[in-house]
RNA sequence: GGGAUCUUAGCUCAGCUGGGAGAGCAUCUGCCUUACAAGCAGAGGGUCAUAGGUUCGAGCCCUAUAGGUCCCACCA
């Protein structure tokens, strides 16, 4: 006796139970165990900051997948979650908090701003894990991690440490990303380029004569997008081979406004084409410019504050904004005839990822690690293939990062990160870089010391993300047994940021790969293909769609009809086709609960099963095969349609069709037992092929069906064993006859939908055939006739005797059915479907008769493939000549 | 400038190592058939962007072209 499920699907009353339960029950919770092999994730951590967005659904939904998958396949499945304490988003959203009540950050001082900064991460850091588990990921919660816990904060400051005692990273003064706004530093993988309508004002400098004077005649004219830099020149360009400026060369020009004289060098970095072939030269606002001033030691002249604003080198200009200060020198040189012209220029800005500031290149002194030595293992490991990425072609955007990496600058001028441990001795200056406050400066013996105000890049943490949450730098036996892990699921818009950083880190600290296998996923859209933006305000919230149609159903749509790397497009009218998909998984397990009740199922014994059994069976076990095969490959996509398609076509739309009448009837309780049986199990198996998918919908009806009976496994579908092919189910004989019936009915049911005939209609239907082994697969499946294809009796036959001229006849490979419709038949109508089907089948016999006449295709196309294609040909010339004797009889 | 990717049914997209074009949604026609109208049974609809090439055979491989998207670099 069954409980009974629900009499409609609500996912909304369910959902949110099964996971208490799951988690209480420590489903999830992974232990080292060595008589198990493990399967190790570690999820993205998401920002503390954050909300769940449609990204991390995806991302965190196929994470769920595989584990679950695995997991049920036996492995001791760990997923590793966490979040990330995401220094600058978290920065600048105290910031906004603070100013909110008029306070000012620099004004709280850094102990303040750090008490409330943790205090925000306590009251909404725990958000996001909230959310994600509404969406079913079974995580284990219990190894939950944060970027900046005792832990990681170990590992990075180890990892520091490591690196700077192999002179890996190093302190100096170069040409940064700076931003103005956050006040900050920030890495060149920070600065996202934005193509703005700009100017490009053409401005002319003085020679200096041989003499030494100004010339009030030569004048050497060139371009630039951003002339309040000019404040910050040291010497003007020209290439060496440029010609036309030869007797340049060793000369000098007056810098105006500064009214200094700087040099004209020369450098292969200018372009003759560009403008004028001559370029100013600012080392101390810009990265090219810099790499010039380093090649002629030209001195560098900084203009600018940290905000942006122009400092004492810039004479009377100190103070302004750099926009003013730009408009004001561009009225200047006006006036003093030093502007050639201005053209309207559309060019690439630099800006902050984060807030969208243009960025201002500046030279300071910051950390950096330096890649070269680095990024080889890291290159290497993708090259032979020790790391896979799928998609494959990401190998490509991977090898274009490694093969142009530049050093990491990893200091930023924030509070909330971890700090840099480095320490600078008050008396000599003398920088120790310890894991603590040195005791004493080992060059002066001076005992004071200063920490280093500034603290790392957030990536610097999450790159060790794969070994730190595995209780690196201490040797556990969780890293010795989980690491390295299988699979990492993220982006391809983070491969920069944070895959290769994880990569190269992996090698570096553990000698080994952090994980063996990348799979990529695209990105979300909306309907019409955009980005989700909070700035379109496009964006869905999968919060509000799991509370419309379920976390399952959300869950299927962002994996259906979509494959690794490739963008996707979301619609509610996708997801309404999930919810209606779980609406049939769950209506078609009541029909099974209803018809099991009162009845005591026991399993049948082999000779019992009738062919659809067997063909069920059958096909259930190829499903089994392709769908493993499929997810092992990282084919989720292609996964998922499969099990659908079994679900709804097979299992459905066919078996319980054709054992309804088994299942209603008083007398073949044989057969009833046998039916009941093969469906529960195919239907178990079929939840367990879903499971991952669609977790809550699955792990509901498998409790509520195998509620204590003997099939029951487990108490929860997520610790079942993953469904396995098996020999002993490869009903192949009766697979085919089975489908040689269903296409006899779906032929039939065509012809009476275009002949018009009411459903309510039954018809004697007459099958011919020569073949006396397929007469008897019919008269073993007549019943299906009644109830399938509207007959009302079903007699199998020889030849056409008895049955009269004017019947409707259905032509299939196997056998003609003739159906006397009497008066609903229209003769003409019949001929044109006649002929209609005639021209179809000569399309086929012309295409296969040519092939098989080829004699390039006999001589070399595998044989089995010729084999197929005259087996083909035959069934299309028995039909053939079935439709032409029809047509001829009729026509008469 | 370099690179990746896409172009398949009205729409959104699958199509695994080349072997007779698929799904969902939408449309049309019948059906309240005792699991499901969030359903059932049918139907229509595609020179797989274009032009070449390789092959017995190309949506799939190669080349070129057009258009879209994205990434990187960035010349002042």
């Amino acid at each position: 006796m069954s409980k009974e499920l629900a009499k409609t699907y609500d996912p909304s009353s369910m959902e949110d139970a099964l996971y208490k339960k799951w988690e209480e029950k420590g489903y999830f919770h992974a232990e080292v165990d060595r008589s198990k092999k493990p399967f190790t994730i570690v999820m993205p951590p998401p920002n503390i900051t954050g909300q769940l967005h449609m990204g991390h659904a995806l991302d965190n939904t196929m994470q769920d997948i595989l584990i679950r998958f695995k997991r049920m396949q036996g492995y001791n499945a760990l997923w590793q979650p966490g979040t990330d304490h995401a220094s600058i988003a978290t920065e600048v959203k105290i910031i906004e908090t603070l100013k909110s009540e008029g306070i000012d950050k620099a004004d709280l001082g850094r102990e303040k701003f750090l008490e409330r900064a943790w205090k925000w991460k306590e009251e909404y850091g725990g958000r996001i894990t909230k959310q994600l588990r509404k969406l079913g990921s079974s995580c284990d919660w219990q190894r939950e991690r944060f970027t900046m816990d005792a832990g990681c904060n170990k590992a990075v400051t180890e990892v520091f440490c490591k690196l700077h005692e192999k002179g890996l990273i190093y302190k100096g003064s170069r040409i940064i990303n700076w931003c103005p706004v956050c006040n900050t530093s920030i890495s060149d993988a920070e600065v996202e380029y934005e193509e703005q309508q700009g100017h490009l004002w053409h401005i002319k400098y003085p020679l200096i004569n041989e003499d030494g004077s100004v010339s009030d005649s030569e004048f050497l004219t060139f371009a630039t997008t951003r002339p309040e830099t000019m404040l910050g020149d040291t010497a003007v360009a020209v290439n060496p081979s440029d010609e036309r400026y030869t007797y340049l060369h060793g000369r000098k020009v007056l810098l105006p406004i500064v009214n200094k004289e700087i040099p004209v060098v020369v450098d292969d970095y200018v372009d003759v084409e560009f403008g004028t072939g001559v370029v100013k030269i600012t080392p101390g606002h810009d990265p090219n410019d810099f790499e010039v001033g380093k090649r002629h030691d030209l001195p560098i002249v900084n203009i600018m504050n940290d905000d942006a604003t122009i400092n004492s080198n810039g004479g009377k200009y100190e103070g302004m904004d750099r926009y003013e200060a730009r408009a004001s020198i561009v009225k200047e040189l006006e006036e003093k005839g030093l502007l050639v012209k201005i053209e309207d220029y559309s060019h690439n800005v630099g800006t902050h990822d984060r807030c969208k500031t243009t960025v201002e290149p500046l030279v300071k002194q910051q950390w950096f690690v330096k890649m070269d030595e680095l990024i080889g293992p890291a290159s290497d490991g993708v090259k032979n293939g020790d790391i896979r990425l799928v998609p494959e072609r990401m190998d490509k955007t991977y090898f274009n990062w490694t093969d142009n990496i530049r050093d990491w600058c990893i200091s930023r001028q924030l509070w909330w990160g971890h700090r840099i441990p480095a320490y600078y001795c008050e008396k000599c200056g003398e920088i120790v870089v310890a894991a603590g406050m040195p005791d004493k400066c080992p060059k002066c013996g001076c005992e004071h010391f200063k920490q280093d105000e500034d603290t790392l890049d957030t990536w610097f943490s999450s790159a060790l993300w794969p070994f730190s949450t595995l209780g690196w730098p201490e040797k556990t036996q969780e890293l010795d047994y989980f690491y390295p892990t299988d699979v990492l699921v993220t982006g391809y818009d983070i491969i920069f940021f944070w895959v290769i950083r994880m990569i190269f880190s992996g090698y570096e600290q553990m000698g080994q790969k952090p994980f063996s296998t990348v799979l990529f996923h695209g990105l979300v859209r909306d309907e019409q293909g955009r980005k989700m933006s909070k700035s379109l305000g496009n964006g869905i919230d999968p919060l509000q769609v799991i509370e419309q149609y379920g976390a399952d159903a959300l869950r299927f749509t962002l994996v259906t009809g979509n494959a690794p790397g490739n963008d996707m497009r979301f619609s509610d009218s996708r997801v309404q086709a999930s919810r209606n998909f779980a609406n049939k998984v769950w209506n078609a397990s009541r029909f099974i609960m209803m018809n099991m009740e009162s009845a005591n199922i026991t399993k049948p014994a082999a000779d019992e099963l009738y062919p659809e059994d067997k063909w069920v069976l059958c096909r259930l076990n190829d499903v089994i095969r392709e769908v493993t095969d499929n997810m092992e490959k990282y084919e989720l996509g292609i996964a998922v349609s499969k099990i659908y398609d079994f679900i709804y076509d097979v299992l459905c739309d066919w078996y319980i069709e054709m054992i309804k009448p088994r299942l209603y009837s008083k007398e073949d309780n044989a057969g009833k037992n046998a039916a009941l049986y093969t469906l529960k199990s195919v239907l178990i198996d079929a939840l367990k092929l879903l499971h991952p998918y669609m977790p809550f919908i699955t792990e509901e009806i498998y409790c509520t069906l195998t509620e204590g009976d003997d099939m029951r496994e487990a108490d929860s579908i997520m610790i079942t064993a993953w469904p396995v092919y098996r020999e002993d189910r490869c009903f192949e004989k009766e697979a085919d006859d089975i489908d040689v019936i269903k296409d006899a009915v779906k032929g039939i049911r065509n012809v009476r939908a275009e002949m018009n005939v009411a459903p309510s209609k039954k018809a004697a239907m007459y099958v011919v055939s020569k073949d006396e082994a397929v007469l008897k697969v019919f008269e073993d499946s007549a019943l299906f006739f009644e109830t399938l294809a509207g007959a009302s009796k079903l007699t199998v036959q020889k030849d056409k005797d008895g049955i009269p001229e004017d019947a409707v006849s259905v032509v299939t490979a196997a056998v003609t059915v003739y159906i006397p419709l009497g008066e609903f038949i229209d003769i003409s109508k019949e001929l044109d479907r006649l002929k209609k089907e005639e021209k179809r089948l000569e399309g086929e016999l012309n295409r296969s008769r040519g092939m098989l006449s080829n004699e390039k295709f006999l001589s070399k196309a595998p044989a089995k493939k010729i084999e197929e294609e005259k087996e083909k040909l035959a069934g299309y010339e028995k039909m053939m000549e079935q439709v032409k004797e029809r047509l001829s009889q009729l026509g008469n």
